[in-house]
DNA sequence: TTAATAGTCTACTTAGTTGGTAGGGTAATC
DNA sequence: GATTACCCTACCAACTAAGTAGACTATTAA
């Protein structure tokens, strides 16, 4: 399960997508309009800033703004820097992997199993990208 | 992800497909066999059996055993049972459905994406059997 | 019928994560 | 140079995961 975090995450950006190119935003604005608590927010934007997805302005008129296009922000990746692993299992992920301890990868139907489930969920979330989260 | 719980599970489930019909199996065997601490199976045996899928006997000569041919035992409920929902957000999940706070359903690009993340896993989850997962 | 066996139950512990909150520091504009 | 708004450190309560302890109960073979 994504954690509130993530929702959290993806509510803030698809605003911020929705305001592409119209300035920087004030975090309190995103907190207020997406009810998402203030000093919470501040530190998914403050990840997602040093992840490079946002970008943002200080001072008087500054606020927090998408760095890329929408259509160049992809969801799996956001959801691997805020929730973590995409897959079911340490041992078929690409991105956080690790070894199974007792039991060999070559003769585990689990194994074999979580990696067909990992590509059907990949298939959909690499391919979508912030712009497709608009409506 | 899948937490260890989980994993002990189906670890002990293939391991009493492959002796279906032999006969009642020890927790202690089990435990040994696939390097799982004893009284956390215990736990987990039990739970298997209250839902239905092992049954167990009692005394000398007993031990746990599969209720249903491992071909009848399907992976989504296993996973269901012992790790909860297959979905990655509550407002998209068939068996542990809650409704999203502060978003409409219908106009959530999230909800979507993830109705489709769900299916593609469901098409491989639910097609699964313990069999499946024996080699 | 009783002793040994083996599952069942209740309760606890310990460590880590989640979902926050508090409050001050620091840098950039107007 | 004051204000604005991001940045950072620390803390906290509640919950979950993972595992442990120990007693209890039912079965069965001798």
């Amino acid at each position: 399960m994504l954690s509130k975090k993530s929702q959290y995450a993806f509510k803030a950006l698809t605003y911020l997508a929705e305001k592409y190119n119209e300035g920087p935003v004030l975090i309190s604005e995103i907190s207020k309009k997406k009810k998402i608590p203030l000093k919470f927010l501040e530190n998914i934007l403050l990840e997602l800033k040093k992840a490079g997805i946002l970008e943002s302005k200080k001072g008087k008129g500054g606020g927090y703004f998408l760095k890329k296009d929408p259509s160049k922000v992809n969801v799996a990746n956001v959801i691997r820097l805020v929730n973590g692993p995409i897959a079911m299992l340490p041992c078929v992920s690409l991105y956080f992997y690790e070894r199974c301890k007792n039991c060999d990868e070559n003769h585990c139907g689990l194994h074999d199993m979580m990696i067909l489930v990992r590509d059907a969920s990949l298939n959909i979330l690499e391919k979508s990208t912030l712009k497709d989260l608009l409506m």
